[in-house]
Order: C-alpha cells, then structure tokens, then sequence
DNA sequence: TTGACATAGTGTATTTTATACACTATTATT
DNA sequence: AATAATAGTGTATAAAATACACTATGTCAA
C-alpha cells in the first residue's frame, strides 16, 4: 500500500533532547542507530511522526519506545527544516526537550534492541544527522528558561535540599552561586514547602527537605509573581 | 503527476502572525481567504511548505505573495500539529511572527487577488482555523521577547524619538512607563545614536531623533551586555 | 507679537533588591 | 573525644528601581 499527493511531501519527524542532572553534570540521553544512514552514530531519540497522533504525542511515544522514558516535562523547542539536513530526502523535524529525574530514570534499558546512554552534555559524542545544533539549542533554551520558570524542579526528586537546588542551577547556569543569597532568594519566593524530614545516608549533619509547592506557584504567578534566580 | 510515499505524510505550511505599531495601537495584518475551507473568512498569511525551500525562506516566499511584505524581522513561533486544525486533511503549520515598520508598509496591495488589511489586535475579527490560538502565543511572545531583546526597534522607523519608543513598549506591554525613569533606562544602555536631527511636521517642539546602534549593540552583548527594560 | 498650548527635556530622594562575606551548629565516623 | 564534613544563619554595602514636577522650546492663532 503506499499513499500518493498531488505535491510531494517532506516527512515529518520529531526529536527529544532528554536533560537530567547527576552528581556533577548534566547528561543528555542518547540512543546509538542501528540503520542506515549514520549507522552505529549516537543520535537524539526520536521518529516519523504518525497521522493520528499529535507531535506531542508523538515526541512522547518515541521517547518511551526508544527508551522507556514516560510522564516527564516536555516542551517544543524549534522546527528545523533545512535541506539536506538529512540525506535521504527531505525530511522536517520538530525538537522537543525533556527535563526527567534521573533517579526515576537510572536504568536505561534499551528497548527497542537499541543502545541508550547518558552522557555529559559536555561530552558528547560526534551525533547523527544534525542533531548536534538541536543538542545546542536545547541547552541554552534550558539555560535561558531555567531562570524564569520553574522548571529546574523538574530534574530533583520530589524531595530536596535546598543544597541540591542549588547545585542544579550552578550546573545548568554553569557559575557558582553564593549559598546565603541562593537560600535567601529561593525561600523569599515562598514556592518551597520546608517537610519534616532530613535526607539520610550521608556521612554528616543532613539536610532539611523540601518540596516544590506547584500549586501555591501557580496562584501566585495568577497575582503577578513572577519567578526568577 | 502525483506523489507516493510508503506511509501517509501531514501537508506542512507555515503561518505568519506580522505585527507593526501605529500611533494608537499594534496592529496584525490578516488576508481575506478567497477559498474553501473558511472562505471569506480572515486568516494569518500563509501557504505550503515547497519542498525546495527551507521553512524561513517558505515563510517570506507566502509574506511577499500574499502581501507584498520582504526583508522583515522573521522568527519561528511554535509548531502546530493538532489532528483536527484543518478540516481537509491532516496540516501541521510552522507558525511565525514578524515584526513591520508600518511606514514601509502601509499600502497593503492586495497582491494575490487577496484582501488584506490591518487590525488592532484587540479587535481582530473571526479567524479561519486555529488561527486565533496562534495569534494568542505570537501576542504572548512579542510581549515577552520585548523585554530582554531590542526587537521592539523593528517595529519603529529607523529614526524616532525617545517618545516613539516609549510609546512602543506601553502599547506591548500595556501599561504606562514613567518618562524619566524610561528615558534613563535607554539611553544608559548606550545602545542608541543621538542624531542632529529633529522630528518634523509636528504643532509642537520637535523632538531629538535617534536611530539603534546595532553594531554596538552586538559588540555590548558579547561582552555580556544583556538588553532588558 | 504675544499668549496659549502642546510636548520636550531634565534630577533627586527614597525604596527595594543584589551582593559580598565568615562563623557556629549538627551529625557521622574514627 | 576529636575530627571531618556539610548545614544553617545575618548584616553591611552597593546598585538598581521607583516616585515624582517643573522649565524649555516650538507652533499656532488671535
């Protein structure tokens, strides 16, 4: 069966930049190819887009099938049309990111018989196609982002240290921040919920938990609150 | 002469959400479509994606046939892939928004045997497909890049006045900026030229015309100058 | 030519926000 | 009981944002 138009057609695939932060870097997943073109390369998961799904749902249904990511923080970031960016025929891509926790996301199996790795976005290998540009892209709309909305909470566990938040934005922000004025200005927006618990496992004094109030956010955002590290 | 693909494909278009700025208001251009579906009907300019063109370079192709618009501030948007957004068949559309100097372009032709004309933006009539919703998100967007790019220039002549620009930002950002303190702002950015020139043909003290230092402008920002008002 | 009018152009005091900076407290480990 | 490791805290200073009102200059009409 094949299907025919009066003009022809660009295909029409979307790619996910998957970010999530470790210890010390923030990582990107990758999947290796295992078809032509670029066979054996690293690349951005990624697929065709289907007909009866929306590019959302698309994005989302490669990621999971690709590797085995769901439920995350996903945001369009740029449609990139050049022409030979892939050489087969003409082929239009619409990118997304993904913030996931990685704890969430520790195991990557390879679903679909193919490899997935993370790697340091520093680190990167030599991608498929042009996946390198959109990889750019993504990092500095990430950069640009994390400091106006919210979403930096989307790469901790639902609980944290204050320790850890900071730390994320001295990864992403890639600059070291003072602790005091970090503190003073991320508990003066009155977005974090101090819990009763304290992590474990560590050889020292713990640190008090807490959690993102997403709702109280959002209420305030309604009155004109507008968040920013 | 007909097309054949192994899988079905999305017809692919962009779309153009064009803003410029008039004494009064900000203004969007829109075409009166002389087709079904939605005949009659207003809608954004826009057409399908050529397959020997990128989709920036189908963008200004669609602007300039359907309103005689070139050489504009052009910027991708958002991408549009809803199952249901064309009654036809399935249409995923590249949206764009551009930013006119009214001046260049107040003579709106109707080029393509199209009707075209401006609206305030706040009484823009009924639109054809979802074009509404990605108005909203061009409206959004303009209001947000606003303030931490200078693309609010695009919109003035090259030679305005202080005034002007002010005008500029509390039409975008609807709400009055106190004209010492914005006067202040601007100019010790350092990123506008003081002319030996005055405006003209005005029932009042002319006001001193300036123009925007691009160069310097690139020049500040790769020394981590960053724009915001 | 003079007065009315319309907008241009200007400075300072106050409040708010950002920054710089160092020690004590608590817990685990030996 | 001492050591090591990080948690947790406050204040002084600098910078930036805000609030606010009058004089200057040109056009126009009587």
């Amino acid at each position: 069966m094949s299907y025919s138009y009066e003009y022809p057609r660009a295909a029409l695939t979307v790619d996910c930049v998957v970010f999530a932060l470790d210890d010390e870097d923030l990582k990107v997943l990758l999947i290796q190819r295992d078809l032509l073109p670029f066979e054996g390369r690293w690349a951005l998961p990624g697929g065709f887009v289907r007909l009866d799904e929306t590019l959302e749902e698309s994005a989302r249904r490669e990621l999971n099938e690709e590797t085995g990511i769901e439920n995350v923080y996903l945001e369009q970031l740029y449609t990139i049309g050049e022409l030979d960016r892939d050489p087969r025929e003409r082929v239009v891509t619409v990118a997304y990111y993904a913030l996931v926790k990685l704890s969430d996301h520790r195991v990557q199996a390879a679903t679909d018989a193919r490899n997935a790795a993370w790697f340091a976005i520093d680190d990167v290998p030599l991608l498929a196609f042009d996946h390198e540009k959109i990889l750019k892209m993504a990092h500095e709309r990430l950069r640009g982002k994390v400091r106006y909305q919210p979403i930096g909470f989307e790469l901790l566990p639902a609980k944290f240290t204050l320790r850890q938040i900071q730390h994320l934005y001295e990864v992403v922000l890639d600059r070291p921040l003072d602790k005091r004025n970090f503190r003073k200005k991320i508990l003066s927006m009155d977005i974090l919920v101090e819990l009763d618990e304290v992590e474990t496992d560590v050889a020292h004094r713990a640190a008090r938990l807490y959690k993102f109030d997403r709702r109280k956010y959002k209420r305030l955002t309604k009155q004109g609150f507008n968040f920013e590290i």
